[in-house]
DNA sequence: CAAATACATACCGACGTGCGGTACTGAAAG
DNA sequence: CTTTCAGTACCGCACGTCGGTATGTATTTG
């Protein structure tokens, strides 16, 4: 294959690849060649040009995954118009609204057979997400009155976990019952905090969303 | 070498060596190879005698890891002297104070380069332990007036997932303070429950833990 | 003795990766 | 505008290792 004037193509390529095949088989039972044949010409030579390992195509892609919501979360956390549980409620309408398929990623993820892609998510929510989004705000919250805890840190962890991963349809696969339940499971929870972020147009979309899922199964 | 005539012992042995491996190394940078060289004589043939893949043998491997913790839960669930709340009382302060290392695992569990092995913990909490532990007993709780709920099902994962993944020292590391506040803000999370199962002993007892694992890592 | 079991040995195809080579690019030099 | 040339996008094969299998053999069991 003739070389692309623009290697950041070639990159994307192998990237849009790659994650597509992953989703598809799992990392594990993705080869290298499996993404060479899905290339449309290009070659090992081209991948390992790119990228120094197998591995480090998995880190770009979860990168390029999380990269989205995250801004998503650090423009809302940079807003001045809100208080800190009006940021935490506009977080939660948002990524629940947010279509999970948009135009880069035609395939619905699916962490079933991604242990390394559930553990690099996990570790982003721990690592990244909480500490650098959910905890400015849940600190803001504390100084204009809005959230009361001892522990900030902490209930930023407990809350992106709890909204990342055990609410993420594609992690545990709920009906739509379940996935209503695990929602008014998790209001309960951050009423306990003090924190009512849980409106009924935030109902009425999981709702939604719920069915939606649900269709898509079958 | 020569042929055992006890041949659980042989696969105890490749268990007990694929998990001082698999913890030091990981699953994936641990090779057949590697196992079969730390067996002292025995071959790759024996290793495919008792287990059909390497994949059989990390299940056989988290399968023990599970099984002991999973006993205890089992025979706590089964007490009938106890109410719910009483029971989910003891489960965490018999989780609290049991040493993370015993006779079997010389080696503490580190599950930071092991995404399979968490991914396995952690499927075993939501698909087997909460419904099959803490389920029955949150319903006991119902029943018997010690517990509030609307939603037992999500109750039982949300609350293993806190404690076995979140607050799991193996999995992510935390300062004695970290552990504390993690401790904390679950006791508060349960309180929002209705659930007030944490008292000045278990409490006690975390302190202890968060400062033994300091020192450990030192 | 025969069947089943517990291993050992030799080997396979597929895998991730490294590397020597090639062909194209874009900018500087003439 | 042409020539030159260093940098790099890309090629494709060779290598070592991997998980797994087929088959052989000694030992135990019934």
């Amino acid at each position: 294959m003739a070389r692309n004037r623009h290697p950041e193509e070639t990159v994307n390529l192998i990237l849009d690849v790659a994650f597509r095949l992953f989703m598809e088989k799992g990392y594990e039972h993705t080869s290298v060649q499996d993404i060479i044949n899905n290339l449309g010409g290009l070659s090992k030579g081209a991948i390992y040009h790119h990228f120094k390992s197998k591995e480090d195509i998995l880190v770009a892609v979860t990168d390029r995954m999380t990269a989205e919501s995250n801004q998503m979360l650090a423009v809302i956390r940079d807003r001045s118009d809100l208080s800190g549980k009006e940021k935490l409620k506009t977080i939660f309408r948002e990524s629940i609204s947010r279509p999970v398929q948009n135009d880069i990623f035609t395939v619905a993820p699916d962490f079933h057979n991604n242990p390394k892609l559930l553990f690099s998510l996990l570790h982003d929510t721990i690592d990244n997400a909480a500490p650098n989004y959910i905890l400015p705000i849940i600190r803001q919250g504390i100084s204009d009155g809005s959230i009361k805890t001892d522990y900030p840190e902490q209930l930023a962890e407990l809350i992106l976990l709890a909204a990342n991963v055990w609410m993420n349809p594609m992690i545990f696969d709920s009906t739509e019952e379940e996935s209503y339940h695990k929602f008014m499971v998790f209001r309960q929870m951050l009423q306990g905090f003090g924190l009512d972020i849980v409106d009924s147009e935030i109902l009425e979309r999981l709702q939604e969303l719920a069915s939606i899922y649900e269709k898509n199964k079958q």
